[in-house]
DNA sequence: TATTATTATAACCATATGGTTATTTCAATA
DNA sequence: TATTGAAATAACCATATGGTTATAATAATA
């Protein structure tokens, strides 16, 4: 099952911000709610619920209500689709085929 | 070598973007120039240099002038390096141990 | 039911981002 | 040396981002 592009930046997107990177790797270890969060990062509550609705919509973790709290673990299938599809990037070769088609590659040397 | 987290940020910032990162996935493929990028993206050759300095500050491409042209190719040692890590989350338990300390650890069911 | 605790949303703000055009720098060449 | 071509830098602009405070929604409880 390979990984859309778009997706791929979405969410590359959603890793490539230091709290947000803290996060999953903080649920990495162990889950937990956003009142958990708060004290470990010293920022706003609402900060903390934006963060992880962007981790969300990048489908990167999974929210479970408990009672009052509102749990978030790591999505583990897609963590690793992530890691996957960015160490497995694509054969491009037919865009520099392409570019040779039009003349525009460039030949030094 | 363990790679630190505002690196590896870093790293996620130049790579979380459709453009830069079908740049690294070309640069995978084969070395080029910028005057080669620009008809591939179709925009202008100020933009592409721009995406090339970034991606340089975050060391995941290599700079060569030959003659008047400068060849970009992709870092590999880098770019593993931040598969490996993003892959390879350190472990935070000390941060949730700090956390119960403070009587702050959320414990329900 | 009224209150309290947790989380989400709204409205706002300063800064970062990704593009543009104009200009400069640098190397090759007529 | 003057000119040409490639790439970088500067100045600018619209939009995205990451924070804030205030408020609303949701669930548990007195």
């Amino acid at each position: 099952m390979d990984m859309d592009t778009k997706t791929l930046v979405n969410a590359l997107k959603a890793l490539a911000d230091p709290t947000r990177l803290k996060i999953i790797t903080l649920l990495n270890t162990r889950s937990c709610c956003v009142c958990e969060l708060v004290p470990i990062f010293g920022i706003s509550q609402p900060a903390v619920s934006k963060h992880m609705s962007r981790l969300k919509s990048a489908d990167l973790v999974i929210e479970t209500r408990k009672g009052q709290w509102v749990f978030y673990s790591i999505n583990q299938e897609r963590f690793e689709q992530v890691c996957h599809a960015l160490g497995n990037l694509p054969d491009y070769s037919h865009e520099f085929e392409k570019l040779g088609e039009q003349g525009l590659l460039v030949t030094c040397e």
